[in-house]
DNA sequence: GACTCATAAGTTGATATCAACCCAACTGCC
DNA sequence: GGCAGTTGGGTTGATATCAACTTATGAGTC
């Protein structure tokens, strides 16, 4: 045994591998909007997490970690320090008792009105950096994607 | 106070926000790497740190943490399961008695061997995905930069 | 009703991530 | 030599992340 990989292929794999250069884009960006959203008490992810609960309606869990592309019970978890600080809350759906409905309380868009100049002045330095910001959003999108050959969700049964 | 963050705010702020995007992009991408990679026993991370590893003289673990973008202390974190699995070794650099050298065992080599061929079918599938993948990685660099105003670290002192 | 299967969440255990803090060793300067 | 400041790492505590398992509810069949 005591396979060797040769120094150029090490090399090589360090420069091509999006999913290496995908993470260190994200930890950056994270180090970043969390130094931002620090004087409001909030990381990125927290930030994320109460734009996405401040819709029209309660949303289940299950349609809240899919529109952030988390884990079901990674959610779970981030909604506990949430729930804690009375920024959020969990109830029961009264027409599917196995259903969660999550919600924002007037503590939680209190926060995330607190935080939006915030992000917005990160967020506007940040795309001032990049030449195309649309594009780069849409490859961010594509690298979202699910694997083609993975059946895709359906759309709205 | 109880504010109001109105609806359109909320939805421009989850389409345009270059944060959310990466974190999504990030996490499915983790996903992905660590499925095809699960074979080995390996993570996405792991693979991209055995072979930043891999180079050609043991480095430093500050050194080897700024490659791989992450904090100092995550790769003190990091480093462990792979020293308990005998994939690499720390040791004390003899000329400076504050620095770590961390070195891949034989068996972190065999381990870095075997997963190659599944990194490249895995990443091979992405990249057929993506219109123009230098540009993404270009994209990605640019993100991982530090902002501006940061003052750089010094090319090579 | 009873059985089976599917679905929504929670729990546990492992790793990842970083800030804040601490310790030890090196470096200059006196 | 001795002291102050710097620098390389480790530790702790909190959150994030997901796989595997468990629980409870709902839906369909008989």
């Amino acid at each position: 045994m005591t396979a060797v990989v040769v120094l150029e292929t090490t090399l090589a794999v360090r420069d091509a591998c999006l999913c290496l250069h995908t993470q260190r884009a994200a930890r950056a960006l994270a180090r970043r909007f969390d130094e931002a959203l620090r004087p409001v008490g909030l990381t990125n992810g927290q930030f994320s997490l109460l734009n996405a609960l401040n819709g029209a309606e309660p949303a289940p869990i299950s349609r809240v970690a899919a529109a952030l592309g988390v884990d079901r019970t990674t959610l779970t978890a981030a909604l506990k320090p949430l729930v804690r600080e009375g920024l959020a809350e969990i109830s029961v759906d009264p027409a599917d008792l196995r259903s969660r409905r999550v919600t924002l309380t007037a503590a939680g868009r209190d926060r995330l009105a607190s935080a939006l100049p915030l992000w917005a002045a990160a967020h506007a330095a940040l795309e001032s950096d990049l030449a195309d910001p649309d594009r780069a959003r849409r490859d961010l999108l594509t690298l979202s994607a699910p694997r083609p050959g993975t059946p895709a969700a359906p759309p709205c049964p």
